[in-house]
RNA sequence: GCGAAGGUGGCGGAACUGGUAGACGCACCGGAUUUAGGUUCCGGCGCCGCGAGGCGUGUGGGUUCGAGUCCCACCCUUCGCACCA
């Protein structure tokens, strides 16, 4: 055994054992419990980032924990290897896409085969590989004959000036990123999938996911928003036509107390209104500029103008004004809302402003007005005034009441909506699944049979930024009808990348099948453990449980509804910033650049550049950025401290749910633990032998080995990790090396550890004489005789009347307690 | 704007059911060893105070014998967004 850790060498060395032995491929195998332990797949940008070296130690602790213990564990890997970042690159260093990901792919694979996860790299896939997205098209064209793909018209991010389509990302402030041009809004056909068929489902399901937070749970279902409402009528005349204009609510009860009707812009009411009157032209025109982001639509001040249109209140027969306002969106509902401003927040803002009717119907808990400014209580439920026939009624009645009342006039009936809309997959954009239809002038849209499948995407081109590059390649869309045979044009949209990674944990399970899955996803499905950002925690994970249940009814996930069986949701990486700054322009340094100087007790006082001793200001701590120049590369610390090192710290710097703050110093802590537990296996394997037990120091060893198995479970590593570092230090205070109490303790010690830091425990686990592969190393249970408890608690009361407790050492001499608090009694 | 989560020393975090707040690590301070140290070891370390003592878990209230933990209001930070109907 060698004087000093040297992580490079002990590194290398297991790493060669596991590839030499496949020690991580797996088999179906019926005989053991199976355990799919699944982390999202990467995106190749080029390297690794410390949010992947977090997100796959997590399920490399796992994978181990559970191999330990006797598990079936696969843990795949591959590539989200589609998406907009490459065509970025390829703009900026006129390379084709394909190139560059495949460049990155190859990089980033070597760097997690230096970090030691216990994958199985026969599984490895790429999204961007004909192989895998032919069954994103396969796919496709089975929901497109099932009526669950279809296609309408979806609203864009357009810039004029490229004349192209923009992701939300590729909007700043409205305007387009290259051109700087401001953006509009255009309405294009599209492909949509049909999820809203699974709307209630994948919300009931919900209850049945015991291993979801129930943070996630909770965002999934407001973001299906399932709400019970009435659909109600308001007739109107448009040249002399009669039309009937639809508005869904929920306070059905406060229909009496509407007073006037709001569209949206691209309503038909409000293009009718914009051809007669430019008022209300402009207004439309000016709500079509921007970008179609809805958190930004959200802050808009809320602006509209009377479309000169009257729509007839359906119960009272008064004509009512229809507004035009750029607070009602076109893909929501019917596009058109009722405004009650005495019962509505909103509502009554925009009537203040324009000086509407302001009606109350409900009596709330400040009484049966209104005054201004708005109070939350007026939005409450509560009886009908000022409502005729239906005053007095309470929320249910006045709603049944009403519903029916409507039903008789055909103007309405008893509605549920949901909030959750279709999925549109079309972009218009080159490095992505080709959309598998073929347009024909006289069969339509005719989906490509399945024995031409897959349609090719040709990897040799390079965007420029100014649309699709498919859309100009003959020799990509010009086709002919696979019905008629006569000349057609074939779709050069490309699918969403959500696609992509809504399937792909299935295909783990048999990446060389000749169908879609195969029978082996039945052996491996569902994932036992996902592990991924928390960014993801309704896009992803709901698309991917449609997908699961839209695969279960083609049959080839039969009775499977539901992907992942637990979810773990990491927090984010941040790290500090710095910046100099000079005539106003900030210069980012990176935080490795920077010398922090600290005052006697450890407060920071100043900071400043390395180079040139610059002072610098703290920029507040944030996500790693290139903005803000404040990544820390992970390859950077591997190099330095070695592979053990960046996994222990990322355990043990922050719980795996909460964010974790880059620290150097924290990294300095971890590697020393390690050099120490090195220190002290040397000493053992040194030492001549003794039976001796130290009682005390092996009591606290299994104590915290309990707590550290509890903390396994409820995936704590960073206390796991504490947990190693307690054992550590009991271990070093031994008087002697080489008594049984230390030799076990090391072994708990490597056990614990093996997760964690696997090539140290590996090394250490041989040297020490425990065993030849300690990846079949029993996980250590606790002891029964010693699972009794190693505190007892006492009830303290006085006077008889319960008190508390008390928790105290199982050995404490009680007669030594009781005179430190005489006045109590313990029971 | 809406939905979700989170605020504990100089820092990351412990504290399981309401019961000694600050485990473990970092930083910092003191000491020892060392030719030296960005080494190792030992000790100290919430804040105020000479001290006795007082104050402390974002802020303000409340429940309780007892609150980081439960309730109400507010402030701040992070994540998501297809805004609300």
């Amino acid at each position: 055994m060698q004087d000093t850790y040297d992580a490079q060498a002990v590194e290398r060395e297991a790493q060669e054992f596991w590839e030499s032995r496949a020690s991580f491929r797996v088999t179906e195998d019926t005989s053991r419990p199976k355990y799919y332990c699944l982390s999202m797949f990467p995106y190749p940008s080029g390297k690794l980032h410390m949010g992947h070296v977090r997100n796959y130690t997590i399920g490399d602790v796992l994978t181990r924990y559970y191999r330990m213990r006797g598990y079936n564990v696969l843990q795949p890997m591959g590539w989200d290897a589609f998406g907009l970042p490459a065509e970025n690159a390829a703009m900026s260093n006129k390379v084709p896409p394909a190139r560059w990901t495949y460049d990155n792919i190859a990089y980033m694979k070597k760097q997690l085969k230096s970090l030691g996860f216990a994958l199985d790299w026969d599984r490895e896939l790429a999204t961007c590989r004909p192989e895998y997205y032919k069954w994103n098209q396969w796919l496709f064209t089975r929901l497109f004959r099932k009526g669950l793909a279809y296609k309408k018209t979806g609203v864009v991010n357009w810039d004029p000036v490229d004349q192209t389509v923009l992701a939300n990302e590729q909007v700043i402030d409205g305007r387009g990123w290259r051109t700087g041009a401001v953006v509009e809004k255009r309405e294009i056909p599209m492909y949509f999938l049909r999820i809203t068929a699974y709307a209630e489902e994948l919300l009931s399901a919900l209850d049945e996911l015991p291993g979801w937070p129930e943070q996630v749970k909770l965002m999934q279902k407001n973001w299906i928003g399932k709400s019970e409402g009435v659909r109600v009528g308001f007739p109107y005349e448009l040249d002399g036509r009669k039309e009937t204009l639809w508005v869904f609510t929920t306070r059905a009860d406060t229909l009496m107390g509407a007073t006037f009707c709001a569209v949206a812009a691209e309503h038909p009411i409000a293009l009718h209104a914009a051809r007669s009157n430019r008022e209300v032209r402009e207004f439309v025109e000016e709500c079509k500029r921007g970008a179609v982001m809805e958190a930004d639509l959200a802050q808009l001040e809320k602006k509209g103008l009377p479309t000169g249109i009257f729509a007839t209140h359906p119960l009272t027969g008064e004509k009512i004004p229809v507004w035009v306002a750029n607070y009602v969106l076109m893909g929501y509902g019917e596009g058109a809302v009722m405004a009650v401003p005495a019962h509505d927040e909103r509502d009554f803002e925009f009537a203040e402003k324009y000086g509407l009717p302001i009606k109350p119907v409900i009596r709330h808990a400040l009484g049966d007005t209104v005054p201004a400014p708005w109070k939350p209580e007026y939005a409450e439920h509560g009886v009908c005034i000022n409502s005729g026939k239906y005053d007095g009624m309470d929320f249910g009645q006045a709603v049944d009441a009403i519903a029916a009342d409507l039903a008789a006039k055909r103007l309405g009936e008893k509605q549920t909506q949901w909030r959750l809309r279709d999925w549109g997959i079309s972009r218009q954009r080159y490095w992505g699944t080709p959309i598998p239809i073929i347009h024909c002038p006289a069969c339509g849209d005719v989906p490509v049979p399945e024995k031409d499948l897959p349609v090719r995407l040709p990897e040799d081109l390079v965007p420029d930024g100014t649309g699709n590059p498919l859309a100009r390649l003959p020799s990509f869309y010009e086709t002919k009808c696979p019905q008629c045979g006569k000349d057609a044009r074939r779709e050069t949209d490309t699918m969403d990348t959500f696609v992509d990674s809504s399937w792909y944990f299935a295909r783990y399970a048999c990446p060389d099948a000749d169908r879609m899955v195969d029978e082996r996803a039945r052996y491996w499905m569902p994932v036992d453990q996902y592990i991924g950002g928390i960014e993801h925690a309704i896009l992803h994970l709901l698309y991917s449980r449609f997908f699961t249940r839209a695969m279960r009814d083609e049959g080839l996930l039969p009775g499977l509804a539901e992907p992942f069986t637990n979810l773990l949701t990491q927090g984010m990486v941040l790290a500090e910033s710095y910046y100099t700054e000079a005539d106003g322009r900030r210069e980012w340094v990176n935080p490795a650049d920077v010398i922090v100087e600290k005052d006697a007790k450890g407060k920071v006082l100043a900071a400043r550049r390395k180079s040139d001793g610059a002072p610098v200001v703290y920029g507040g701590i944030g996500t790693m950025s290139k903005s803000k120049n404040n990544g820390v590369d992970p390859q950077a610390l591997i190099d330095r401290y070695g592979a053990d090192t960046a996994r222990f710290y990322t355990m043990f710097a922050s719980p795996p749910t909460n964010t974790l703050e880059w620290s150097d110093e924290s990294v300095e802590g971890s590697f020393r633990f390690l050099r120490r537990v090195w220190a002290f296996a040397l000493a053992q394997h040194k030492a001549h032998k003794t039976t001796d037990v130290q009682k005390d120091a092996r009591h606290e060893i299994h104590a915290t080995l309990r707590q550290a198995n509890y903390d396994m479970q409820r995936h704590q590593f960073n206390t796991v990790a504490s947990a190693c570092m307690k054992i550590l230090n009991v271990l070093e205070k031994l008087p002697s090396p080489g008594t049984a109490t230390a030799v076990e303790g090391l072994s708990i010690l490597v056990r614990l550890l093996a997760p964690i830091t696997p090539h140290l425990a590996h090394h250490l686990w041989r040297e020490c004489g425990f065993g030849e592969d300690m990846l079949h190393a029993a996980w250590p249970e606790p002891d029964p005789a010693a699972l009794e408890q190693d505190e007892v608690e006492l009830v303290v009361q006085v006077n008889g009347v319960k008190r508390g407790t008390v928790r105290v050492p199982r050995e404490a001499d009680r007669a030594a307690l009781e005179p430190l608090v005489t006045s109590l009694d313990f029971v």
